[in-house]
RNA sequence: GGGGGUUUAGCUCAGUUGGCUAGAGCGUGUGACUGGCAGUCACAAGGUCGGGAGUUCGAUUCUCCCAAUCUCCA
């Protein structure tokens, strides 16, 4: 049976138990300081249990693509090195919220399982919670009743098991609850025989193994540690796909279900190597196999390669991928991005993103590649020249430090700078190595610490109520501050009952202003929203905390920041009218000086797109549309209404939508109440920010007004003193070439004029000593041109001393020849001259042992150090 | 957010105590050879040495600030 089957027989199964298949939520997640990505299939159900939420159905069943390769479950390192550790995997889960329980749950369970998949009942083991006295928990004797009534003969078949095991949490607080999982044992006859199965359940033997966990949420975790029951019980459960479709087709390992295979084989016939004959090649194959998933299904989700942050975990990602097939397929070139159809056609039924957006994931992943292949090279080149440098000292050992420094700077992977020393019979001090990577981890832990104090908490509210969409001022009282110290420097976070200022969040910068009363005011820099509350950054604490204020938002800088706002909506829409439908928003900086846009498009945009963008946007500020606002609008219903930048939103989410005219968005900013106060928009740059993705920054209102005008200024200026208001760009065009030329022309005579004065100087040489002594002052001129006619009488003179002195803007300078003989036969250097000399015009010089020169403050010394450079000569 | 690196011709890069008229390869243009193309040779054009400030007689080189970009850690 193939995965794409088995994930439609889950689904119909629940289906005909009356659940909702709802989509998977993006694996990617926005917003979120504490997660960056899906790592579980409750998370986008995470409300619900919290009780924040009304789910949209009670029965609720859906495949969830996950990703664990940061945090507590950090799997990467693990990948390929086995046969069943993944980073992106999908876990096929149902939902009861307060409906169906244990019961159903484990009946359900069964009856998928063995009567509709057919997996033999004598290869099952279940477990269910032992109890626990600290927590005061009796045994999970429900379940084990339901398990008792599912096997024909379960004896032996149902396990006790830990806290460890069958007690799940969200975290230290929070709804939790007993679980119970189902293990299937999928080794030969021969071992079964030998060992039972239930001896292996939970000991982490690769054959038999947890496909299926059900949690039974029924407690709430107090700060305490106290649990208490919650009013309604709800069911969580999780099934690993790639595990559930390893069972069902009889492999052995995940890679050999046909998820991974079609990948496997693809890759095969890219490198020539084939799965199953070499086990550094099948490592290799595996990590491939699993990490070009993660990656593209990532990009997908809008999230692209970059360096930093959720980013960075994706480049991190890839470049272990490219790492395999370089070290032990032996691919220099790009391939990853040739997997990215097979990929499609494997999965793109279930995600059809991966068909929608899968010519941009090759594009990106093939930037990525080429750009990784290229630091390599380089590390290549370096590790040549440390390795021939350690060779011609006699040693064998790389220090740690350099290694680390060429992971740490060039991006070098160790284990590759580990292979190449092997290879010539030497070594690395990987001790060394890891000092320094512990230094370096150790910095950032320091940078990162911020000492906050704890809330000072005046009132018990919940969250704080946004009330700035009707108005810039209100009547608010703080429920909590605290300080917080962030390297030395001190904020101070006020949280109130209610707020008119808005805070930081998709993309548009929080609301500046005051609060005041009577006896004091206090200024507001900055609003930011953290874990759901809105935090004002104020100068200081009230001295009356607890006294009512007037909260007073900056309201010149919220108009400008709305009409930027808006003015980016009219962007999005005419951008997308301009280049098509490809263009999605990545990314969006909104302030109240201007606006920054990200948007995927393939190529520089030309002046014609941008006049164009210019021209609809403004003419939809012309049109003078109204904004409408929705809120609490359904997300299918947005999506009806033509609403743009779905992603990031989960299932059930009501939204905000914002229109103007026919641009509308999923959004939750500021706007203007109608689009005629922006004025107007101006497009001030345009460039790339990454493969695929551009940006455009914009004025709008006075900004966009000032910036024009100061351009047209400018123009004026040229005009005036051009004098050529008319054909101004052909006169400046003359005007350059005229000067090209003219500047060719002075610097020929100027040449002239001081060889003349060379010339002059140099028929009134004298002899000293046998050599010909040139001196004398010459007219100022530019230190370019005196150097390069020096160095013509270098190459036409022999057995002479130059000396010559300028002045220029009352300082003094010194130049020295030698001529080449002399400076070779009599050990002669310009330099000790001029050293010798520029004592008399209050200098100090230096030079070339043909050429030197010096700078003074005194003209006046200038015939005494030519006096005293024929005294030397004398010598 | 923090550490480190990079920024020199259209492209890829050299440039070692501060001073060798700022170079190489590829590319571009012109010319020669050839019946034509490919090719070879010769010559040439092209650089505010990322931007700004400072130290110095003199800064691509040293110091500071800013920007872009790469990389590692969080």
């Amino acid at each position: 049976m193939k995965s794409q089957e088995i994930r439609q027989l889950f689904f119909e199964f629940f289906k005909s138990k009356e659940h909702l298949i709802v989509p998977s939520a993006p694996m990617v997640i926005k917003n979120d300081p504490t997660l960056m990505f899906t790592n579980a299939g409750m998370n986008q159900f995470k409300d619900i249990f919290l009780g924040n939420q009304l789910p949209a159905s009670k029965r609720v069943a859906n495949s969830q693509k996950c990703l664990r390769v940061s945090g507590k479950h950090n799997d990467l390192e693990e990948v390929g090195h086995d046969t069943y550790h993944h980073t992106m995997f999908e876990m096929l889960g149902n939902w009861s919220f307060g409906d169906y329980f244990k019961k159903e749950a484990i009946e359900w369970s069964w009856e998928f399982l063995v009567k509709k998949l057919g997996i033999p009942e004598e290869r099952v083991y279940t477990t269910i919670f032992e109890g626990s006295r600290e927590d005061k928990v009796e045994r999970d004797d429900e379940s084990y009743g339901y398990w008792q009534k599912c096997f024909s003969n379960p004896d032996g078949r149902i396990i006790e098991g830990s806290k460890k095991d069958n007690f799940w949490e969200m975290g230290e607080t929070g709804p939790c609850g007993p679980c119970s999982e189902i293990h299937v044992d999928l080794r030969d006859e021969e071992e079964r025989s030998k060992i039972p199965g239930r001896e292996l359940v939970n000991k982490g033997h690769p054959h038999v193994i947890e496909i299926w966990n059900l949690v039974f949420i029924q407690y709430n975790r107090r700060s305490d540690g106290v649990l208490e029951l919650l009013p309604s019980k709800h069911v969580d459960t999780g099934m690993g796909f790639e595990r559930l479709c390893m069972a069902i087709q009889g492999k052995k390992s995940n890679y050999d279900t046909d998820i991974f295979q079609s990948v496997i084989s693809e890759l095969s016939l890219i490198t020539g190597k084939d799965y199953g004959v070499n086990e550094k090649w099948d490592i290799s194959l595996r990590v491939i196999a699993d990490h070009i998933r993660a990656v593209s299904f990532s990009i997908a989700d809008g999230q692209l390669p970059s360096n930093n942050k959720a980013g960075y975990v994706i480049r991190r990602i890839l470049r272990r991928a490219v790492r395999y097939g370089y070290n032990n397929l032996g691919i220099e070139e790009p391939f990853m991005h040739r997997l990215v159809p097979v990929l499609a056609r494997t999965m793109g039924d279930q995600y059809p993103e991966l068909h929608s957006e899968g010519e941009n994931i090759a594009r990106v992943i093939f930037e990525e590649e080429t750009a990784f292949l290229k630091t390599l090279g380089k590390g290549l080149k370096m590790i040549d020249k440390v390795i021939a440098d350690l060779q011609k000292e006699h040693k064998n050992v790389l220090p740690g430090k350099i290694a680390f420094e060429m992971y740490d700077t060039f991006g070098f992977p160790v284990d590759l700078t580990h292979l190449i020393l092997r290879e010539h019979d030497m070594h690395l001090d990987m001790k060394g190595f890891e000092d320094e990577m512990h230094k370096q981890k150790e910095r950032s832990r320091e940078d990162a610490s911020v000492e906050a104090a704890d809330w000072i908490i005046m009132k018990e509210i919940e969250g704080t109520i946004f009330t700035g969409y009707e108005t810039t001022e209100d009547e608010v009282c703080i429920t909590k501050y605290r300080t917080v110290k962030v390297k030395g420097r001190e904020v101070h976070q006020l949280v109130f009952n209610k707020t008119p200022f808005y805070a930081e969040s998709g993309g548009q910068t929080g609301d500046t202003g005051f609060i005041s009363n009577d006896s004091e005011k206090i200024h507001i820099t900055d609003t930011i929203k953290e874990h759901n509350l809105v935090i004002h950054i104020a100068k200081r604490i009230p001295s009356s905390p607890g006294a009512l204020f007037m909260a007073n938002v900056d309201k010149g800088k919220r108009q400008m920041t709305a009409n930027n706002h808006t003015a980016t909506h009219l962007l999005h829409f005419a951008l997308r009218q301009v280049l098509g439908k490809h263009v999605e928003q990545k990314g969006s900086l909104v302030t109240p000086e201007k606006l920054r846009f990200d948007f995927s498009h393939f190529s520089k945009l030309t002046r014609e797109e941008l006049a164009k963008i210019e021209e609809i946007a403004n003419a939809m500020i012309r049109g003078n549309y109204q904004s409408t606002i929705l809120n609490g609008v359904s997300m299918e219903k947005a999506v009806e209404m033509g609403a743009m930048a779905l992603f990031g939103e989960k299932y059930g989410d009501s939204v905000r939508v914002v229109r103007f005219g026919e641009s509308v968005e999923l959004c939750g900013g500021t706007h203007v109440d109608s689009t005629g106060r922006i004025g107007l928009i101006k497009i001030v740059s345009e460039g790339a920010i990454a493969a695929g993705i551009r940006r455009i920054e914009a004025l709008t209102a006075s900004e966009a007004e000032t910036y024009i005008n100061e351009k047209l200024n400018t123009l004026d200026e040229i005009a005036s003193v051009v004098k050529s208001p008319v054909n101004l760009k052909e006169s400046i065009e003359k005007l350059v070439t005229e000067n090209g030329s003219l500047k060719k022309t002075i610097e020929k005579f100027q040449k002239q004029s001081v060889s003349a004065a060379l010339n002059d100087l140099a028929e009134k040489a004298e002899i000293i000593n046998n050599i010909r002594f040139v001196a004398g002052k010459i007219e100022s001129c530019s230190s370019d041109i005196l150097k390069s006619s020096a160095f013509q009488l270098r190459n036409s003179s022999e057995n002479t001393v130059f000396i010559f002195g300028t002045e220029e803007d009352g300082k003094a300078g010194l130049m020295v020849l030698v001529s080449d003989n002399l400076v070779k036969d009599k050990n002669m250097s310009a330099v000790s001259i001029i050293r010798e000399i520029s004592g008399e015009i209050n200098g100090g010089g230096g030079g070339q042992p043909f050429l030197a020169t010096a700078g003074g403050k005194n003209p006046a010394g200038i015939p005494k150090a030519i006096a005293k450079a024929a005294a030397l000569l004398m010598k």
